[in-house]
DNA sequence: ACGATGTATGTAAAGGTTTACATAAGGCTT
DNA sequence: AAGCCTTATGTAAACCTTTACATACATCGT
């Protein structure tokens, strides 16, 4: 039952007294061959409990059950509950799956890159906005890709993700149903594509409402705490302040709020803000915050989905799959106080 | 330079103008390499872009260079900075990792275990304190294994995390330092080592203050936010009210937090809370939870080298390695409350 | 100068699969 | 009943390494 050494397709051919050819016919094209001996396999690989080596049968396939999933960084809050759809449904597939983080280093992204060279990995699931690997490599056959969040820069790699500008047409639609008028965007970026759509959303959401675009209240971000902070700093150091911060994602709505909250300023009560895709902790925070939701699980099931797709069939189906993100109100947003609508 | 399929030993060897048991050598065993030969090794390697495949080397040696990380669930906010130090770790001594993830369901942690039958992975990192095979299975030969955070049942199983009776001596002892005497316990659960020896840390400060225990504000729990806030309604039901919780996790005294900012109470003034973990929440909530500090990242780093080492030593050198915890204090303690001391 | 020792390389087997091709047997058509 | 097609199985090669063993040559001690 349990030997030393683990069953081979051998052992299990023997007790079954047929070839290894009719063996693995058995196991991986079942129709090919006959019940009665579909059965005695069966029975064989039960008593030696035989499982498939899956180094010989990449080797010989030339290609592995692995998907490489590379992030930037592993610790994202984002991170983890993506990984839960994605684990999910690679496992229901036979996949399992693989996880790097490149810490935004080119060289770091590289070394994953032999992964694919060694046919350790089938393919490749990226959370990042780029190709983590060199430009030369790039140009490579790269495996079959999908990304996750964000469309990747120079892809022709189909992605995953939510809605970037509808989401945020619905943060901003929202803050205008409340009153508001004076509406900063916090976190701009061109580097960022989902960045920009989230922009996208917000100037379209003011131009649908008549309200003219004010560049002296939209500024520029990199997405983290800080930047949240630090926009604060600026602004009042301008002559336009705003009535609510809409900011690109949650990491810089909660660096807004440490910024307005060391100012003495009250939320919702003197501003409101709003953030973007609902990470773990918006709900802990205090105010809660009002934010856009990504459906996170969902979206790894796609993506995984979407790649193994690639690997059976070789053509993506879909160049791009986006969710509905949805809006989901806490307790970051109010109608303008009297006090600041006036300034 | 870049060809449709890529480059194996034979193509080094043919280019090198040596045997490929020579390139073999001139990779794995320098040493054994004239000098000559070792650089018109490498040169070819240049010149072909060689990766060794993985496949075919783990399939000749009997084993692989991935390490396979399995979690009762890899949404947890504990897990994903264990990851990065795990990682990093492991990449270092060039091995990759594989995740599952059982959703403590022992069927599907048994799944996890063909990764060893075929040699996929060569190593197990456990993130439950339970083995997450079934029993038959477990006498079977497992694989070389480390544990994190928790010891492992019935184990043999070397971990690595923190002092948990140590961490919660210095979360009971600030309390009593802040003069406390009424100091509950939430999350008891003789299931979980880890909870048992933070409990019996607990009991250790008590003991060390001169203060007898009291069974009935010591409460069950499993660690969830559900639990902290169950104890609290099962508390206010008895005739002893505490004037400080002491939770087993960060979760559980989220969940103190929530059911008594229900009942409203204000934290701290009226009644203290301590956690153990510090999840990255933690920061967040409010009032800012003081609570221990798993230095995670360390900890990964730490379960990986040993795993390493055991793959190649075969015997561990240690059996337990007990990092350090840290108080880290934040803003829900406090001395008791006149009111409140008094019950 | 000869055998012994050591060093550098080559030859070939083995690791466990999958699958093209060959073979055998049974059923069908005429 | 002869030939043909289909279906079920077997044989053997190939996937790419690593390494035990063999070989060739140089070096050394006597």
């Amino acid at each position: 039952m349990s030997n030393s050494t683990p069953a081979t397709i051998e052992d299990v051919a023997r007790i079954a007294e047929v070839s290894i050819a009719t063996v693995s016919r058995a196991i991986h094209m079942p129709e090919k061959v006959a019940n009665s001996t579909r059965l005695k396999v069966n029975q064989a690989i039960a008593i030696t409990g035989y499982t498939t080596n899956a180094m010989a049968r990449s080797l010989r396939l030339g290609r592995s059950n692995m998907i490489l999933v590379v992030a930037p960084d592993i610790g994202d809050p984002n991170f983890s509950n993506i990984l839960v759809g994605l684990e999910n449904e690679a496992r229901a597939h036979g996949y399992g799956i693989l996880i790097g983080h490149t810490q935004n280093d080119a060289q770091r992204g590289l070394e994953y890159l032999k992964f694919f060279n060694s046919n350790q990995a089938a393919g490749l699931i990226l959370f990042t906005g780029i190709l983590p690997f060199g430009h030369q490599t790039m140009t490579a056959r790269l495996p079959p890709s999908v990304g996750v969040f964000e469309p990747v820069f120079n892809g022709g790699i189909p992605y995953v993700g939510v809605d970037d500008t509808e989401g945020a047409r619905k943060a901003v639609d929202l803050l205008l149903a409340e009153g508001h008028r004076k509406i900063a965007f916090i976190g701009d970026s061109r580097t960022r594509l989902a960045y920009t759509r989230r922009r996208m959303g917000y100037d379209a959401g003011l131009d649908a409402a008549g309200i003219p675009p004010d560049t002296r209240i939209v500024l520029e971000g990199d997405g983290t705490i800080e930047s949240g902070r630090h926009a604060v700093e600026q602004l009042f150091m301008r002559d336009t302040l705003p009535t609510a911060f809409m900011c690109v994602n949650d990491q810089t709505a909660i660096g807004v709020m440490v910024g307005l909250g060391a100012r003495g300023y009250d939320i919702p009560r003197d501003f409101s803000v709003t953030g973007f895709d609902d990470v773990p902790q918006a709900v802990f925070i205090s105010p809660p915050l009002t934010t856009i939701r990504q459906p996170r699980t969902a979206i790894g099931k796609q993506a995984m989905a979407l790649l193994l797709e690639l690997l059976s069939d070789g053509r993506p189906t879909e160049t791009e799959i986006l969710l509905r993100p949805d809006l989901v109100v806490r307790n970051s947003v109010s109608a303008p106080s009297r006090n600041w609508s006036k300034r």
